[in-house]
DNA sequence: GCTGAATTTAACGTATACGAAATAAAATGC
DNA sequence: GCATTTTATTTCGTATACGTTAAATTCAGC
């Protein structure tokens, strides 16, 4: 049998795949302009679907479109970071508490125990990319449990804007030695349908996560990311 | 002296604004399907700038492209009326705590409570049209003044996709009498620096003005909009 | 040598064209 | 008369072409 999956991506789709995951990798870098024309040849299509996708990269706020002067790749800059990580404080928090209202049982529970004991084995071996990986896993899977469609696609997009900064600032950051207890007790709370509990946790959790950050950026001077 | 305020916009950035005005407007109903050509010569230009502007509009949670089904205008249902108000709550209330941090003198508070005055006489003179405006003022402001351009944007979004179901439950809905003491409180929060009490009275009127909704959405069962 | 006007160039915005894919319609076989 | 295959039609996805306009360059005048 062969896999029925390969699906048939059109252009524009790819497009903004592709274009994304330049962004992202830092391979389209922060800050720099591109002919809409470069991109087509680099992409290997035409200027339509790369118009498309950078129309649609735009509203999700990774870049910029600017008559004759080509498409922006937007940095982050600290202020940036601030916003957005009060985004992030209160519609995480949000899921944390609508999960726990949720009442969901053990098994359903099953990734986010998982990528808390991920984390754990990561910092024993102080595998940073491991760590950041497991902890996106945690936060997206908490916003899914959440059951918000919107706030997921919302901190999803938000996400995407600070994934650069977070990997600009992953080494010189502490070790994230009490996160967990963080993922924990969120995790217990949720178990325990105790939506005040992870409510509150989460945000106290989050806004710890944005000071830290900033007390980054401001000590090595980032300016732009 | 001619106003050079005729700005030259493409047909893109019209056929966004015209379209987004048909859709909250009914004149496009909610859950109708629109050819990509129709729509073009509608607005008399080609498919193009439609298709940009509809991808636009798509990312913006209005409306649905469709292979070969044409452009579907989203109905808002009661879940999706629930996920919205969820997130008003959370992002104005921060916006309103925020506004209370900020320290703004009485000068740049004069539209908030202008709008507060507004609704006071649309009340008296039960004109729900004015009333629903100057709310829209308010929350508009609020969320001005909260300083996150992120979440100037999002509130935007969401405000959007209910405008039309706002419309409809406008006049089904009992008369906000209880409403302007809310926002009275909210205000003089932000006018005292008190961004606790701004946060937690803006967090419980909206809370309430969602439960209102969603009953009247039960009660007079509208299952699209 | 510098400032401003004229010219050239380049990039975008958008119309148009066309092939591919999906749906609808028609025709064929049972 | 119904199911199935074939044909026709429609709509989209995307390449291409072109006029417009902003930027860059050249040139003229002081």
């Amino acid at each position: 049998m062969k896999p029925k999956n390969e699906k048939v991506l059109s252009n524009t789709q790819r497009a903004v795949h592709d274009l994304r995951g330049m962004i992202l990798s830092g391979q389209l870098a922060a800050g720099t302009d591109h002919l809409e024309s470069e991109l087509a040849e680099h992409l290997g299509m035409s200027r339509t679907p790369v118009r498309e996708a950078a129309l649609m990269l735009e509203s999700k706020g990774l870049l910029e479109m600017r008559p004759r002067k080509g498409v922006r790749i937007l940095p982050v800059s600290p202020d940036d970071m601030c916003e957005i990580y009060d985004i992030l404080t209160e519609l995480e928090s949000l899921a944390a508490q609508k999960a726990a209202e949720a009442g969901y049982g053990d098994d359903k529970l099953v990734p986010l125990a998982q990528s808390i004991d991920r984390m754990d084995n990561a910092i024993e071996s102080e595998d940073l990319e491991s760590w950041a990986e497991a902890d996106d896993t945690f936060h997206r899977e908490l916003v899914r449990l959440g059951g918000n469609t919107r706030v997921e696609k919302i901190v999803e997009m938000m996400s995407d804007q600070v994934t650069r900064a977070r990997a600009a600032t992953l080494y010189v950051r502490p070790l994230p030695l009490k996160s967990n207890e963080d993922h924990r007790a969120v995790y217990q709370a949720i178990r325990n349908r105790d939506p005040e509990t992870a409510h509150a946790r989460h945000r106290r959790h989050r806004l710890h996560a944005k000071a830290v950050i900033l007390e980054i950026l401001e000590k090595y001077r980032f300016s732009k990311l």
